[in-house]
DNA sequence: GTCTATAATGGGATAGAC
DNA sequence: GTCTATCCCATTATAGAC
């Protein structure tokens, strides 16, 4: 038959619908099951469980991500505008990050779950440094300036940002936190782009 | 009323260890009760339930937490060397912070729950903004920096260096963004002559 | 491969004796 | 106020027909 893996995807597309509203652990087979329209032995059938599903789902997510973060960092040829661009995303704030949301969940101790997510986390790091490190090397940033400290500290401030705006109920707050940590970073910067000698 | 809130207490602070411990969605009044070592009416006594019990423990996290953000932020005289001090205390990085690891739960949903994180959140960026502020009168700020902003971005990195540490299983992560933050606010303030923090 | 039926466990709350 | 006993329901997974 044609069809083959058609409900494997369904299952998997599901999930990641349904990871990215609730969290991994208000979301139960049940609700996947009935998001996806399959049937009750199908999700045993194709995975050996829960965690197994969520963590098909979250390799895919991990990769939309990688991608998304990859297309926005190499598209200004300006590392610090490419930085600043990433860092001031709008980015949808009482929803949460799709990857992020689960640290704090007991399941991040499950590595399967975990390996997706700090593959993200280190990948958008690694990128972010590379790109101040071009800056650096050319002169555009204050001097004793660590570059991957500051990817993390960036990375942090989006994280933290979501933690913020769902705790008070605010969009707004992941704004604020963005634009602060622009400011930060602008003032540290020289804006100019070009040859610095 | 005589003799009350030995239960009462017992049960509070049983619950404050299991928040910190396992967030809400993970801690049930099972667990409460056997670390607590109330009987199982007695929950039903002194609380609704569950989320009201959990409404009186986060009240008293919020209040503890406050105080102590308080402390710190009012040791030093320099208001930069306070905020730097606030942002780089040492975080238990991988057990995360008790009132914002609730932010990524369906809980959070809950007014009850919410208000006394929103709160805490409130205060120590109102708290960060005001010595900021101090600096920016003094005008030891780069001009244009919005004490608000920044003071959500550093409460931000505090609160993303959380969910990186976790989600890498790495508590190096927190460092590293605390570090990051801290240089990006150093070249943005006037030097502190004597010290080097 | 997919379905219906169902088991086993634990979560959250209540009843009522003492 | 505190205890024991119990209820109802959701979660996660399995069994076995088709």
């Amino acid at each position: 038959m044609y069809a083959m893996g058609q409900t494997r995807e369904a299952l998997i597309e599901a999930t990641k619908h349904l990871l990215a509203e609730d969290g991994y652990g208000s979301t139960s087979p049940r609700d996947i099951l009935a998001r996806s329209g399959a049937g009750q032995g199908s999700l045993y059938h194709h995975f050996r469980g829960k965690s197994d599903l969520a963590a098909a789902a979250l390799h895919e997510v991990s990769a939309e991500m990688r991608t998304a973060v990859d297309d926005r960092l190499d598209a200004a040829a300006d590392p610090v505008v490419a930085v600043l661009d990433w860092l001031q995303a709008p980015r949808d704030a009482l929803r949460g990050c799709r990857l992020g949301r689960l640290a704090a969940e007991p399941a991040i101790g499950e590595a399967v779950i975990a390996a997706p997510i700090a593959a993200y986390f280190h990948h958008v790091q690694g990128r972010l440094a590379a790109r101040l490190g071009e800056a650096a090397a050319a002169g555009r940033l204050t001097d004793g300036m660590d570059p991957g400290e500051v990817a993390a500290s960036l990375v942090a401030v989006v994280q933290g940002g979501y933690v913020l705006a769902r705790a008070t109920d605010d969009p707004a707050a992941m704004r604020r936190a963005q634009a602060g940590a622009a400011a930060l970073l602008r003032a540290c910067c020289r804006p100019v782009e070009g040859d610095n000698r």
